[in-house]
DNA sequence: GTCTATACAACGATAGAC
DNA sequence: GTCTATCGTTGTATAGAC
């Protein structure tokens, strides 16, 4: 994660944010190198990998609490005993993945935070970021929201935490907006809330996406465009005005 | 489930519809009462009634799986041997719970069907009857978002396309208001899996409404103007033109 | 660093007394 | 119609060989 992309657009973020390959499993080792018997990195993070996509399989398909370490075990071709050099029990499985997207969102949101722009550019920014890390980390978005209740009360809270956190976010872009009469919204918790709903289906309803061949940028546009429409937001007269009889392509 | 409700508001639903009480669960024990050892209504109606509300107390706390069924016997102060007078099996009152429900949204789906009305009217008809079915219905909707990766796989298909005929039924309000020159809208189908995420969220993240005081009446509001503002949708003109000053009242 | 073998607690489910 | 007692299975977790 280093610069903030200068424009917001999908291929900005994912060159300026690393959320796969190598360099993410390294940066998975790092955080929790102390919870972990192994010491040689290049076994350990190897082997973290096949760990947590194993879990994301087994328990994204059936349940967390339904998976057993056996399965675990058989899937990712690491005995049980071996298992344990690299987890201490079941349910801290669960709360280091719910730690590690934590710990990566409050990053993001760090980030968004400091940034000036623009109401709208702000707003952009939040949704095309958001929609980016699900889409990159979407077995693991998954995962937290299915899973969370199984996890330790304090862990919840943090997570509860972290979504009214992100609802805040978008208030403020909506309040600025407004301030700066360019938004008109009577209850922009609501509708923050709304937008959020909308983001986290892109992890929670992919099934229906991919049936119906919806992209990630097509589904991104999609809620910007009606977050503006909800805010009664006409775009500014050098840009084509809003026509009543077609859909302004806002993105 | 008798005459629909001539007027389209919460109250009009809640006495056409019986979804709590005695008459409720009446009808739940009439739905599997073949799968059931006990023979006296009166006993099976109190004893289902425990179970289930146990169930959804425990499994909706900490999970389906996480609950066991001593939990549910110390719960409902039936013993294990007792339970099982009810139940052929921990999975099968899984399964029992995701087929009531269903059930009752399949009659609800079914009337809304048959209903003749102006596309407005059909749309405020569908949010604020699946709000009213959320609400009357939370602890089971609740359950079976959750759960239903726990259930067969069959099961888990016929759940889904319930969901695709739910946003069908919006498709449709949505392209006969579309044909009838009230609303604008380039993608129906994205439209109205935003309106059935916004409906989601009723039961989903009841921590989060309750602690911002927002009601039932008014969430469903809410989502009805973002829905009719997304479809350009401008009142008649007797009545109080839609300003660009404050939000107009459609609900 | 990884495996096999095993301990032992907890689970779902049933039989049979009342 | 409900309970107690118990069976067999499966789960998590660990000890110790390699």
């Amino acid at each position: 994660m280093a610069d903030w992309p200068n424009e917001t657009t999908i291929e900005a973020f994912r060159k300026a944010w690393t959320l796969e390959g190598e360099p993410f499993w390294t940066s998975v080792f790092e955080m929790h190198r102390d919870k972990i018997q192994i010491k040689n990195p290049k076994v350990a993070i190897g082997n973290l990998e096949k760990i947590f996509s194993a879990t994301f399989r087994l328990a994204n398909a059936k349940g967390f609490q339904a998976m057993s370490l056996r399965d675990l075990s058989s899937e990712t071709g690491i005995s049980m005993g071996g298992l344990y050099a690299y987890i201490g029990s079941k349910n801290d499985l669960g709360s280091v993945i719910e730690g590690v997207l934590r710990k990566y969102i409050d990053q993001v949101i760090g980030e968004l935070m400091t940034q000036d722009l623009d109401p709208v550019a702000r707003l952009r920014a939040i949704i095309y970021g958001e929609i980016f890390m699900m889409q990159s980390l979407s077995p693991w978005y998954y995962f937290c929201y299915m899973e969370l209740k199984g996890l330790d009360k304090e862990q919840q809270q943090q997570a509860l935490d972290l979504e009214l956190r992100f609802d805040s976010l978008l208030v403020d872009a909506i309040q600025s907006g407004i301030s700066q009469k360019q938004f008109i919204c009577d209850k922009p918790a609501l509708l923050a809330s709304s937008i959020t709903a909308q983001l986290q289906q892109w992890h929670l309803k992919q099934w229906k996406f991919r049936m119906k061949d919806v992209s990630m940028e097509e589904y991104a546009a999609h809620i910007i465009d009606n977050a503006l429409r909800c805010l009664s937001y006409r775009a500014p007269e050098k840009d084509s005005e809003v026509p009543r009889q077609s859909i302004p392509n806002y993105a």
